[in-house]
DNA sequence: CTGAAAGCGCTAACAC
DNA sequence: GTGTTAGCGCTTTCAG
């Protein structure tokens, strides 16, 4: 009396479902599609079998057979559990979903050898496109395949050795335009706080800040300067740093969401009162009335899907680089501390 | 003089570098793909050839001669855009990269119909395992497919009509023990702030706050219990009225991140004093030092995929539900107010 | 060690 | 309107 090993059911393919409706293959394809020249009739009994039998098309045949290549595209970011990606990545796929696409997700972890990687799956899973937050320094590896033809859009940071539609914000001239503001609010001494140089656009930064210093006669190697702030917990410890310098800073400008996060952190657990203005927005910064240059991801990520989308569509205009604005948000004006009640002791 | 036209390079197909190479398709495939059973030099040839030729394998077409299913895994989730979700998302898409699956994102938006559509999209793409945050109120749709063996994990919410692997958190129980430990920390008037009841941790978490109310002798019922806040703007709105109120709260629950988002914005505009539990972390909650009940979404992540990669490992054991346990994170003393500056005037 | 032939599930041509 | 044949690009028999 043991119990009957319950079998899984059988697949059907589209053959069962045109034998069982007595049509040939070719007609039950047809049905199922929805094409013309099949009678109601037909297409009836066609769907009625296909129910039965629970049919589920094969994608990869199906487009195995119409051209080898697949109803989704590529995207590939830093590391997706970032706001900023995350963002991004939902946008793209609201942009995609709309046309009856999917999305495949990769990610870099910031890792040239694994954008590779990444990137060449996804090329063999014939995505119909290729959008990507570059990692490495070097895409001329794609060279090959950009030139037959897949439309690539790169995202907030340029491609390198190889003619692509990019998506950029003004990184450089945004981190200037913050630094001029805080010396025309009057300070003095303006620290900077940056993540390690690895990314294009913490490089960018980093020289427009410094360009603005220089510019104002201000020493931008100066020790109020700084890079390295990874993570949170990283500008935490440097900014700890600024204000333990002999002369600390009246106003950080931290280069992006995480750093500021961090620099937040530092000042509200010394009680400390400082300007500060952050690159990138984030709900920590809103709620805290804090300045932020805003680039908005949702709009990267839209604007970049659209590009390609068009390019599916037959769009063949050269490459072109897109530079969205950026705005400062200010929200406590540059001359005042943000106000951050100071933390509980712990 | 017109300049040529240039044609896209031609894709290479394997009998493009088994003919260059001088050998079958049968032994170029086992040279590329590592098998055993070719001679070194062929091996190299066979190299050659595909590098010269900058052969790409179509995934497709070796995924369908190998058994109709592809090396990808399906998730769906309600919003990547949400913290939550897209830590999640990170967690899995770790664990799928280090056993070399890729990751096909689907987002509901929470709409029953989307997630219907999404579902069969994937699976007519033949994913491998399907991941999903559930929006739906009924997955019996699924039944067939499951029955054919194909792992499915539910995250964060349960399957209805449907055996299946689960990963959730008490949320329940979470709620009680909030609100519990509210009232132990003296608090005569407590405000809950709860999204729409349209999601199952939505009803679970105001069920659980409910409960504990009523166990303490409160009206469960009662002017300060909301529900609604579905996103911080709204949730917002509501804690505006809540400190309008007769008798306004000297604590207030709310019930996920968003909604947290919103009360203490409302909080600090209006300068109000209260003692504020969020449920879900989040950045900003950490560096006000708001109390939480934590559900790390990356955990959930990492155990969902862990179990479909066991499941495509074979493992054959009776679905079984796992409830991860939530952690309530005293930030600032139950019965002390959360500390916000005052925001500027606007 | 290597090759020939067949076929994964589907659809584009052409016939009927 | 519908069926037949062939083939997308790859791999698996089964021979040599």
């Amino acid at each position: 009396m043991s119990a009957p090993e319950n079998q899984p059911p059988e697949r059907s393919t589209l053959s069962d479902v045109a034998a069982l409706a007595g049509v040939s293959a070719k007609t039950a394809s047809r049905a199922l599609n929805g094409h013309p020249g099949v009678s109601p009739e037909t297409r009836e009994r066609v769907e009625n079998a296909a129910v039965k039998l629970r049919f589920r098309p094969n994608l990869l045949a199906k487009e195995l057979r119409t051209g080898a290549t697949t109803r989704a595209v590529g995207l590939v970011v830093a590391d997706i559990s970032n706001p900023f990606f995350s963002q991004l990545a939902a946008a793209v796929e609201a942009e995609l979903h709309d046309r009856g696409l999917e999305l495949i997700l990769g990610s870099t972890a910031e890792n040239a050898e694994r954008e590779r990687e990444v990137v060449r799956s996804l090329l063999e899973r014939r995505v119909r496109a290729l959008l990507m937050v570059p990692a490495s320094e070097d895409q001329r590896y794609l060279q090959f395949e950009r030139a037959m033809g897949t439309p690539m859009v790169f995202l907030d940071r340029p491609a390198a050795g190889l003619s692509v539609d990019e998506v950029l914000g003004d990184n450089q001239g945004a981190a200037r335009r913050v630094v001029d503001a805080l010396i025309a609010a009057g300070h003095e001494r303006i620290a900077i706080l940056g993540d390690t140089q690895d990314a294009w656009t913490a490089r960018q930064r980093l020289a427009g800040a410094r360009e603005a210093l220089a510019a104002a006669g201000r020493d931008p190697q100066g020790p109020l300067v700084r890079e390295g702030a990874h993570t949170p917990e990283l500008a935490a410890d440097l900014m700890a740093d600024l204000l333990a310098e002999p002369e600390p800073p009246t106003a950080v400008f931290a280069l992006n969401n995480l750093s500021t996060l961090g620099a937040l952190r530092a000042l509200r657990r010394r009680g400390a009162e400082l300007t500060v203005v952050g690159f990138d927005d984030s709900d920590a910064a809103e709620l805290l009335d804090v300045s932020v240059i805003r680039l908005d991801p949702a709009t990267l990520g839209q604007r970049a899907a659209r590009i390609a989308l068009a390019r599916l569509d037959g769009d063949d205009r050269p490459p072109a680089t897109d530079v969205l604005p950026t705005e400062l948000v200010v929200r406590t004006p540059l001359a005042e501390p943000v106000r951050l009640a100071p933390a509980r002791r712990t």
